[in-house]
DNA sequence: GCGCAAGATTGCAGCAACTGCAAGAATTGT
DNA sequence: ACAATTCTTGCAGTTGCTGCAATCTTGCGC
């Protein structure tokens, strides 16, 4: 009887995905608070396991490195604001668009404030982890660059949707950097908007 | 006799500094060789030690990680921008000094044009490498915004620095990009100027 | 020139991340 | 209940990288 209440109200997950994804979660949690307890770089993939009741081979075939435990859910958050980015208007420009983008995952952040800052902190004191997730971003800015380069349907070469990426990018990492600084007491939506809104109206 | 010539030439260095420096070269020069031949990924330490003519041990005296080698003067390069930055007149406008260092950054490029379009195709193209080059950026971020911050003597908190310096740095990796695809036909600082042009103006 | 101090190279032993492979266990559809 | 599929696991191996101690090379004062 749980099981069907469950089944109705979790879209029927059949036992094996449900089953890995709440191992997913346990091999997260256990690595996260052995991380913040002794350090990235002193845990091992072993120590991991053992915490999180697998084979020390299993979490390979969960996280492709170490690292990645500490970004899960990266991969999720660039298809957001793809997505965000391509259901605003056609006739709105470029920049507009990305702040819009932007915006709804620095709501996110905001909302989800106290997970990541966890994992933001672990980040920012281990340069693996702060390296890994700037070749993820790297991805993010070919997509993006890619999607306004369709957008605005520029041609292959015009390297400005690449700057509008990149410069987007720049803007919420350092937003994001400023709202960790400055122990997250303002809004990181109105951090984020205030950069976009600098580099829009120029630099100079 | 040759050798007192070089003595005089070469600023008086000591035959171990001499010595050093043509084994780091020649560790540069076997290793680049071996990672075109046959990938990066592919290339052992021990291979390079191997071709290089030292112990396998000796090759982490020289180069802290594989990675390294592809980007030997990294280092170099900011303290280039560093100091040209700080040679700028303290009345101009911390962007419009940031694209007179940037300038001269892409002249240095522009002139060792073969010698870099070798590295570069390698970290395009090596994971690993590229992540690494991204570390080593976010580390001149952080000192283009401290001296950007000392400059303008703007408080320790404030954003605008840390913006500036990231915009310049998606500038130049943007202009970089775009020099490489279009087979680095335009001269390079041309192409950055019209990056920070861009930037200046506003995105709007 | 000679010998001693300083510095560099090297070999050895070892750790930890990650991979391929194949055997065994669990889950699924029938 | 059985067969097919998929997942977990153990094993053995490769590679990058590190600490340590021995050995060799260079620099320098005499």
């Amino acid at each position: 009887m749980l099981k069907s209440v469950k089944i109705s109200v979790v879209a029927e997950l059949g036992l094996r995905e449900r089953k890995r994804q709440q191992r997913r979660q346990a091999i997260e949690d256990a690595a996260i608070d052995l991380f913040e307890a002794n350090g990235f770089d002193a845990t091992t993939v072993d120590d991991i396991a053992r915490a999180a009741d697998i084979a020390p081979r299993t979490f390979f075939t969960y996280f492709p490195t170490k690292e990645d435990v500490v970004l899960a859910d990266y991969a999720a958050r660039l298809d957001r604001i793809v997505t965000e980015l391509q259901q605003r208007p056609e006739t709105e420009p470029a920049w507009a668009a990305l702040q819009a983008a932007f915006a709804t995952v620095a709501a996110d952040y905001q909302a989800q404030r106290d997970q990541l800052i966890r994992r933001f902190t672990i980040m920012a004191t281990t340069p693996s982890v702060f390296a890994r997730s700037l070749q993820l971003q790297a991805g993010w800015e070919d997509t993006l660059a890619d999607t306004l380069t369709r957008r605005t349907a520029a041609e292959p070469n015009d390297p400005t949707p690449r700057l509008h990426a990149a410069a987007a990018l720049a803007a919420m990492r350092a937003s994001l950097q400023h709202w960790l600084r400055t122990g997250h007491t303002q809004p990181l939506p109105k951090i984020v908007g205030a950069a976009f809104d600098q580099l829009a109206d120029g630099l100079g």
